[in-house]
DNA sequence: TGCTTTCTATATTGATCGATATATATTTAA
DNA sequence: TTAAATATATATCGATCAATATAGAAAGCA
């Protein structure tokens, strides 16, 4: 982004990388539970190079949530809007997400604002606008394909695009729920068609 | 529950008193976030008498998770059971739903166990089996209710209670993230009519 | 070559963490 | 009345917390 040489000592590690590596310690620790020397070890700094670079702990959490935000692509949104079927669209969401919420075997499954960031938002100032900027985004990201169908008279013209938007998120949530807790892909797909119904259900 | 007088000093808290205090810190602000000063100074009681009484923090954590199972009659589940209509029984669930994950102004809102619990899983060892349980045992009621109205013709005997009760809990962590961002309960009112059809909807 | 700037490494800060040792108070049983 | 048992109160344990002061290392600029 910034090339230009800076007088002065450069940092020797990448701060994109580390912060990346700052994200997976908070997803699977939580805020609390992850120590700067958690933190320092996973980011391959150490304590006073954290704090030179990303501020304090809070700071870094922040920038933790807003390179989730940007630097995922959503498999599950992409998918979405891509897929040209609707019903397949839908299906593809719903998997993606069962993907998301299953495989990963660490506590870093679903959804980092969904499982991680949104227990914080009473406790560290700063992440509630931007989980709740996420959820409006999310939002119309879905809202706008449904309208893209409807244009195409693939979904009737009073399809309701906003309510099912939000049936989409919210069944998502209890994917995400389930995966945490222990549940299996095969075993979240036996509602799959069912919800996917529901969604272009008019 | 046991009269019977014991040898020694008898303890000068009440133990349930003191577990729901505790409880209360733990929704609030997470296992990691609670200390033992804000468990002590919340349940009224010195850290000897509550190692003494519960364990270490973990095992009251457990404890305060089979309280909250135990104790929380579960208001939107009672409405689903009681309510005679089936519709009015969904609605009535969700509305009671919504209350949940709006109404407190604290921390503690929505469900202890999907909002809290559930982040700690990998971490505190005994919470997922709880966890799963609960889901488990939410289900079974669910389901029944709606095998009941099918039962009672109120529902087509080809409708997929189990499918419909699991989209019912999918939906309800919709709700308690929202709330939990911060939505009203106005504003989670919008979808309420469109997934009351999504669900009893054949 | 200095000189300035910035990063890294070491060491350590006061505070707080979970947990407990010790002493004292209060009860029952003998 | 005494002994045993259990609770509470005080004080504090070593470990770890988040955060930083200090000093040395590595770069650009003169």
């Amino acid at each position: 982004m910034n090339d230009i040489k800076k007088i002065g000592r450069p940092r020797t590690f990448d701060y994109e990388v580390a912060l990346t590596e700052a994200l997976t310690v908070f997803w699977e620790k939580g805020y609390d539970g992850a120590s700067i020397r958690d933190l320092t070890q996973a980011m391959g700094i150490t304590g006073p190079s954290l704090y030179a670079a990303f501020g304090d702990k809070r700071e870094l959490y922040l920038k933790a949530i807003d390179r989730y935000t940007d630097a995922e692509n959503c498999e599950p949104i992409i998918k979405f809007e891509t897929e040209e079927d609707i019903e397949q669209a839908v299906k593809q969401f719903f998997e993606a997400i069962i993907g998301y919420a299953t495989e990963h075997e660490s506590g870093a499954r679903g959804c980092f604002l969904a499982s991680s960031a949104s227990t914080n938002i009473g406790q560290v100032e700063g992440v509630r606008e931007r989980v709740q900027q996420s959820i409006v985004d999310t939002e119309k990201r879905l809202t706008a394909r449904f309208d893209r169908a409807i244009k195409e008279g693939k979904l009737p013209a009073d399809f309701p695009s906003r309510a099912r938007a939000r049936m989409m998120f919210d069944l998502r949530q209890g994917y995400i729920f389930r995966g945490r807790v222990g549940s299996s892909a095969k075993e979240l797909r036996k509602t799959l068609n069912d919800y996917v119904q529901a969604v272009i259900r008019t």
